[in-house]
Order: structure tokens, then C-alpha cells, then sequence
DNA sequence: CTCTTCTATCGTATATTTGCGATATAAGAT
DNA sequence: ATCTTATATCGCAAATATACGATAGAAGAG
């Protein structure tokens, strides 16, 4: 009876799923385009563009740099992040990967 | 004190977030790459590849259909899966161009 | 030192996800 | 009609995610 078996699955398997899942709600997606629109490190706007409570932001930070796609640097009273974006692109590149798997095995698509 | 308010967000936003979701699970990727593997619709060797009950599959499979990215067609005892690869280009590209956006804003990365 | 500001973390409530067994359902076989 | 086979759905238990307020901590301002 052991929940989430995830441990079944290839490492490879998890780590998409891992990288899908950091991207599944968003709040994180919104993150993500806020500290792409700045050039530099952005300290704390983004609790003010977003509609969720400072500490919620916080998490989903938090969740956002647990999973690699973000790095950052808390330097006291305000802290420094920014986009990861050697991961970034790796996992772009596994997720093409998977894609182009999949359109070459459903070229012909059966129904 | 409502919970999840992902109404809050863009549309554009929510749609993505809800493809990363339907991909977050490797059991669900696990039986993606099947469907991938097969040329044809596949009728339920999925049960026999993956280390989850019938139950559990059946709830990932229509996880998976309700988020676009699979078609499927029960007819009686057999169903019939495949890949909605119209809805997966489409995401896929969506999914591109937030890509293109995040390094275009980061190509002075910061940290 | 004290106050302010910014951020992280804790505690908590609720919602959702995950998983399984049991059961229903649907069509073909006997 | 009954049995078999394949799949979906129900019901439940446990785990995780989401959100917030309250609080802690760290550094600079006064």
C-alpha cells in the first residue's frame, strides 16, 4: 500500500515528471514570466503583480528553485532570483525530445 | 479564504499550467512513450507495462484524455488509445515560445 | 539598541492527487 | 442465458499541494 510509487519509474521519467510538475500551476508559470521580463534579479515585485499572499509566493519560489529552475541568492533583509537557465534548456530539450518521439512513432495517426 | 485560485490567472497561463500537469506524473509519461512506441491505437497492454493496478492506469488514461493530450474511443470491453498530436504541437509550441521569451530576457544572465 | 523592511518558515485548514480493491458495464464466446 | 474478458467507475485511505496568517530572522536606517 505505498503511496507514490514514483521510485518504479526511470530516472528520466521522473525527472520530466519533476520539471512538468514545477510548471503545473500558474502562479509558477507567472513567476517564471516576471523574472523573465526583468533583465536582472528581481528582489520582491513579484509578490505585488501577483494576486497570492507573500508567504504563498514565497513557496511557490521555493518549489520553483527546489526544482532547478530557479537560482537564488538570499542576501539578508531581500533576496536575489533569477532564472536557472542552463536547466532550463535541458529540460526544453529532453521535453523536444519526447516530442519528436512521439511525432515520429504517430506520423501516420490512426485514428 | 478560497483555495486554489488559479482563476486569477491568464488564460494562456492556466492552459499551460494544466499541460504540465497532465505531464507531471511519470506514470503518465510512462504511457505516453507506450502509445509512442505502438503505431496504432493500442487496446490495454498498458496495464502489463506499467507497475500500477487496471484502476490506477484507467484513471491516469482518462487524466490524460481530459487534458487533450490523448484520444480515446471505448467500444465495449476493448478502448482505444492514441496520441492527440494536434493538441500536443500545439502546447508544444506554446510551450516553445515561453522558452524563447525566458532566454531572450536572460541572455545577460544576471546569477 | 530599536525600528522598519523584506523574506523565509511554521502552523494550520482545505482541496486535490494518488492508489487500490471492489464493483459495474459492455461485448463477444460458449 | 451465462461465462469470460477488458475497461471504467465508485468508494475509500493516505499523501501532497495550495493558501493564508502569524511569526521568525537578517540587515540597514535612525
Amino acid at each position: 500500500m505505498a503511496f507514490h510509487k514514483k521510485e518504479a519509474f526511470s530516472q528520466r521519467e521522473q525527472d520530466l515528471a519533476a520539471f512538468a510538475k514545477a510548471m503545473s500551476h500558474p502562479a509558477r508559470i507567472a513567476i517564471l514570466k516576471v523574472l523573465a521580463q526583468r533583465n536582472e534579479c528581481i528582489c520582491g515585485e513579484i509578490v505585488e503583480v501577483l494576486p497570492l499572499a507573500q508567504s504563498t509566493v514565497s513557496q511557490h519560489l521555493k518549489e520553483l528553485k527546489t526544482a532547478g529552475l530557479v537560482k537564488g541568492e538570499t542576501d539578508g533583509p531581500r533576496s536575489c532570483y533569477c532564472i536557472n537557465w542552463k536547466a532550463f534548456e535541458k529540460f526544453n530539450t529532453e521535453l523536444g525530445f519526447l516530442f519528436k518521439n512521439l511525432k515520429m512513432a504517430n506520423e501516420k495517426s490512426c485514428c
